[in-house]
DNA sequence: ACTAGTATTGATCATACGATCAACAAGAGG
DNA sequence: CCTCTTGTTGATCGTATGATCAATACTAGT
């Protein structure tokens, strides 16, 4: 079951070995979800003993949440750098709902479940969770605005729309995930009701078919 | 640490024991979690012995999931009644949601997260669960259902909406629990993200301040 | 009142988790 | 080539989980 640790040693730098349990982790969450990071497992993955995954991450906790904070934080940096090359709000705001909803980001949905679940026993992953649901809101909070501004948008409470749309997404992708069935089309209606949040034409959003 | 069960013991009937457990499995989950329901949890729950539960109960992956499904079972009947004596379909989902938003039910909130997650490594649980957003589902597609009978609701897709609707309070709600501060309006927006999507009129939810 | 059935217990196993620490060995610096 | 730093290991502890089983003791039925 369990792969012994190599023989024919290989002694790392500090910088390395960090970087290598840092990646297992993350791995690890994406293939196996955030319950899946632990001391062994890593260390398994590292091909390394689970003493010197502890020696280099003195607290489990610590790692679970950085391996969370890696994984969504890119997320959120691939989403923006998309959007980033849009012309409208109202285009970026409908990219978005496309990227988030297009069903192949169940692995990351899966780490977002577990992190809700978990956050609740590990004070370090909590305080991630919430910093990077910060950082979401300001991206979707950020598009708004200028959809607001360009009068493209008619709303006020950017701040209050960006957590509705972020927790509509949430939901739904969290839904699909145990609806193993029909996947259905996650986006075309939520299109819709961000076009009713958002005093749109109905159909402006053009979520995918 | 741990209660000793009682000295003076007083057997008791299948029937009754059996009650005894699944109501100190309901509380727990309620109380703290589906992670709470463990095997010498629940036994010191009851005041007796692990091995009682264990032979009452084969699986503790069954008393989870029937710990999941009684609390959200419940949840379903009361709203069910609560909306019945409402005349129309919108007063009945604006009741639904204002009742499953205003903040008050946390602890179901945290018992569905969990289950999202737990569900992934005990396929009793995760049965439970698909059943149990089929019987919510249900509830909201009727009542959207009648909403187009009666002329009320733009649309045709009941059963999609009903999926999006489930989605969109599940995702409030989880993000609320993890969201400590600001608790922020839940349901004001939502209120007209639905309206966007079943043609309504803004503000004709009525969704409390 | 006695007995048979069974609810209940105590002890114990196997597993998995995080964590610690003395001891080992690889590799860089002198 | 030797030495000293330190990356790395093996062994082990303490806890928590689900699960099993022979033995106990309560209670209903005769």
């Amino acid at each position: 079951m369990s792969r012994a640790p190599r023989r024919s040693s290989a002694r790392k730098s500090p910088a390395e070995r960090t970087a290598e349990i840092a990646a297992a982790a993350r791995g690890l969450a994406l293939e196996h979800g955030l319950t899946a990071v632990t001391l062994r497992g890593v260390a398994a993955r590292v091909d390394v003993t689970p003493a010197l995954v502890a020696h280099y991450e003195p607290s489990m906790d610590a790692l679970v949440a950085a391996a969370f904070t890696s994984i969504v934080a890119d997320e959120i940096d691939e989403v923006e750098r998309l959007v980033a090359g849009l012309p409208t709000p109202t285009a970026r705001l409908g990219a978005l709902l496309d990227t988030l909803l297009d069903g192949t980001r169940d692995d990351v949905t899966v780490v977002w479940v577990e992190a809700w679940a978990l956050g609740r026993r590990n004070e370090q992953l909590a305080a991630s969770v919430r910093s990077q649901m910060d950082a979401w809101q300001a991206v979707v909070q950020g598009i708004v605005e200028a959809g607001i501004a360009s009068g493209e948008f008619r709303a006020t409470d950017a701040a209050g729309i960006a957590w509705q749309v972020l927790g509509m997404i949430d939901g739904l992708n969290a839904q699909a995930l145990v609806r193993w069935g029909d996947a259905g089309a996650r986006g075309s209606l939520l299109g819709h009701a961000i076009e009713g949040m958002l005093g749109l034409a109905r159909g402006a959003l053009g979520a995918a078919g």
